[in-house]
DNA sequence: TATGAATGAGCCTTCATTCAT
DNA sequence: AATGAATGAAGGCTCATTCAT
């Protein structure tokens, strides 16, 4: 018999993303899937319960990558602006290189099939945030607000800027970087 | 399309963004939504070319009509704190007061179908904000960033924070909303 | 628009009992009876919730078909030997004139999607032998044995004899269907 | 298919007919009886040619088992009342015995796909019927009918009963039993 | 204009069967 | 011989769209 390969989940999860976001949710069929991977759709179901299944276990696989990769290089932790600016520029970073993954993940979130799969998962992708927002806070380096107020002052901002710049071609400077980064800073910052 | 009939196409904007926004956009048939409007879905087609085109059309209508909420209130638009608090007061009321319009703008927006409409319709929808925008930064009120940024930095954290407080339920409070008014407010003031 | 064509079930009917009865209940798939129905698959579900509610309902429509045929001679039903002799020729025949009805019934009474229904729908479609059978009964023509009982012993063999001669290709005689009728009522009669 | 794995044979018919069971014709994937069978379904192709194949087998292989349980008392067969009432109690019997059997034969000896298998297999399987029938009516015990016929009055009714009693979950009464054999008896001796 | 009936294409999923070990 | 992985074809059903009134 065949050896299962589990790597083959991988090439589902990378075609789905693909056609996904080529075709959008209504044109991303299982068969239109299973091509793009060089399978045929009975052998999804041989990873996947049902279509449902595979998409909720892609958005939370992504989920996850996208957490770790606010931390990819292994600098220090320690609570100061310089380790703030990393981390947001990992995550600009992240949105820059994997835009399909990021894309799915925002256009997926909302979604009726995959709201309630977040309350779960919701922390067990970033706990080290946490700890970092309580040191800042301590530190006194950051404002006083709730750790999701912060997160969204720091990341809403470029998020956005991302996205509205891909939709209209137009990539973003060197100094808006700084700008935006810096004006996110004063939003939460002391 | 003649002026008599307005009426019925509001019916179907009406119906579409009920059904999408309660059954997902998967259930979202073209005779669940007729029946929902109390038409037969060949009317429909008497009214727009395909159900892309009804789509499309919902979404523009929609992204003009939050346009317009930004300044419902009929307050001057001098450029001070208080006329970008109200403003911005005026966007979260929206998206409380209007769930099922903003979460379906959120989640189509950047869907492939969707895509390329935004640009054309980009500026139409809110033309006040680029004025206001200008003479906030000669007045030197606001940093002299690009106006997509200021628009990033005021907007997107508190819309963030709005989904996220209703996918888990939890509302913000009056003061959630002091404090990320004045951070946001931080980020872009001079 | 379009009259709903009432006959359009018939026709559906038709179309199911063919096929089944060609192909076996596997091969009968419900794009092959909308093909046999020259209609289009989908058109059946404007009829019919799904593939087990028209088996269903096709066979009580047979069931009902059947039942009507034992007396479909307006003959007097007073409870005589001629009388019953007329009966059990009547079911002779509608076996033999509707072989795909009856091997359709047949097959699929004992089957377990029909099974619950025949008790709703068994005591409808022959009121009239209940009674026939009970004044019989009392005028001591027939033995006082269950309904049930008498129904069996009348109508069971004469209908296996038909299925085997028709599995075989041998035809029943005169005489073969003089020599079952008089011992079947030898079987029953006082 | 040698004879060391003719248990494995057997495995598989008893899986299979549990599976048709219980599940119906339609739930009995090949996969399923091999997993009720603890068997690879891959195994099952090494000892038949196809899903057909197995079924046809199965079939023949029941049907057998069914003739020789008329006989299974090693009694006497001298052709006299007891005799057939043995035969005719040993039949019920297996009826109420192998309910899963009986009723698999009955649902499948009308089916095209077992249609022509009767003929080939019909005489082999009680052939010592033929025998005593013949001596039967020599001995003027029974009528001067053909086999067939004396076949059918003498246990088609009793059949149709424990099939309707089943259906009606209402069991048969040992006075009933006396009722039935008594009539069949009367219809078919001299 | 307005409609309910009708439909062909396509979707998700399953299954008998084969592959590769 | 035996198996679990893999698959292409097909099945039930839905849906955007058109027909015919």
């Amino acid at each position: 018999m065949r050896i299962k390969d589990e790597d083959k989940v991988n090439r589902i999860y990378g075609a789905a993303m693909k056609v996904i976001n080529q075709e959008g949710f209504q044109g991303s069929s299982m068969t239109r899937i299973a091509t793009e991977a060089n399978l045929s759709p009975a052998t999804i179901y041989l990873y996947f319960e049902n279509k449902d299944d595979m998409i909720k276990k892609l958005f939370i696989h992504l989920k996850s990558r996208m957490g770790n990769s606010y931390f990819n290089s292994d600098a220090d932790l320690s609570p100061s602006k310089g380790t703030f600016r990393t981390i947001w520029l990992n995550h600009y970073q992240y949105i820059m290189d994997n835009p399909e993954e990021y894309n799915f993940l925002e256009n997926f979130s909302n979604c009726p099939l995959i709201g309630h799969i977040e309350k779960e998962h919701n922390q067990d992708y970033c706990p080290a945030f946490e700890a970092l927002f309580e040191q800042a806070k301590s530190a006194r380096l950051l404002q006083p607000l709730h750790n999701d107020i912060i997160y969204s002052l720091l990341f809403a901002p470029i998020s956005q800027m991302v996205k509205k710049s891909k939709s209209e071609d137009r990539a973003l400077t060197t100094n808006d970087l700084i700008q935006i980064f810096e004006a996110s800073w004063k939003a939460v910052s002391q």
